[in-house]
DNA sequence: TTGTGTTTTATTGCCTCC
DNA sequence: GGAGGCAATAAAACACAA
């Protein structure tokens, strides 16, 4: 009796089924009524073709009450717990299949609601979070571009003075000896070479990936330089700048507005970055 | 009392499994 | 092919404000 046409409900072929909770109370049956039982009696009886009022009835607070009872110990229904359930409560074998069936699908709905919020409360704490980094982030870069105007002031002022016996030009001089014992034809061109294709963009690289890639790197210790949204470590941009100013021996000056002029397209991720421009402090030896 | 929104009961059609 | 589950839906019952 899997299908049922709208003429086949107990609902609709039955007035009055099932039976009223006070008809059930008045009888105290806990069944179908004596009542009810004629009235199903006499249905038998009666011209199957008449029009019958459609009546739904809800089912009581105890019916529902032992169901849901039933529905948490174990939400699908086997058929010997059906037919137990439907005479325990007076109902039809039916009728409880259909109600654990609507059951469920609210049951169901209300988890949809609770992941839901679950995952909503997830996405919230981690867009607060992103806009704290963000802001962080932010304030961050105009630190940054602070100190990049007071360095660009401090490196005017010292130029005039760089011309003398400043560290970067005892250092430019020292690099100009090495070169001479060098052939640089080879190496050190391509070398050259490769890092200056290491500044320009490319190919098939957008945008957002290279700010991604940018985002990660800031938070990463080797520090690297962002150029048209592609980084280059600062160990690549000193090599750079010691070979190019080897090969062109006295253009330092040039090569460093250059670099300044890079400086000015791009953000420094550490302070290892920042302080290679730094005119104040001495470098080192070692690069 | 009545209009309206919500909840509950029941039907229908489709799908899967055995 | 029958049994059972599920989604969509209808419709009655119910709650409640105006």
């Amino acid at each position: 009796m899997k299908r049922f046409s709208r003429s086949d409900s107990l609902g609709t072929l039955i007035p009055n089924y099932p039976p009223k909770e006070e008809e059930k109370h008045a009888n105290n049956s806990g069944g179908y009524s004596k009542e009810f039982q004629a009235i199903l009696d006499t249905y038998d009886q009666e011209d199957c073709g008449e029009e019958i009022s459609v009546k739904k009835r809800r089912l009581s607070s105890h019916q529902v009450k032992t169901l849901e009872i039933s529905f948490e110990v174990e939400n699908k229904l086997e058929p010997e717990r059906k037919v137990k359930l439907a005479e325990e409560l007076g109902l039809e074998p039916r009728q409880v299949a259909i109600w654990f069936q609507n059951r469920r699908a609210r049951w169901k709905t209300k988890q949809l609601e609770r992941d839901y919020s679950v995952l909503k409360a997830d996405y919230d704490a981690l867009k607060h979070n992103y806009d704290s980094l963000e802001r962080q982030n932010k304030g961050l870069a105009e630190k940054l571009k602070e100190l990049k105007a007071k360095l660009c002031v401090d490196s005017a002022e010292s130029n005039q003075s760089v011309k003398e016996e400043s560290p970067i030009s005892l250092y430019k001089s020292s690099v100009m000896e090495a070169s001479r014992d060098q052939d640089l034809s080879d190496n050190g061109d391509n070398a050259g070479l490769d890092l200056y294709k290491n500044l320009k963009p490319k190919d098939g690289s957008s945008d957002s990936d290279s700010n991604g890639a940018m985002k990660e790197e800031s938070n990463g210790n080797e520090s690297s330089l962002g150029y048209n949204g592609h980084s280059l470590s600062s160990h690549s941009m000193m090599n750079l700048f010691q070979l190019s100013d080897s090969r062109s021996g006295n253009k330092g000056y040039h090569h460093q507005t250059q670099f300044a002029r890079i400086e000015e397209q791009s953000l420094f991720s550490t302070e290892e970055s920042c302080n290679f421009f730094s005119v104040d402090q001495a470098p080192s030896l070692h690069w």
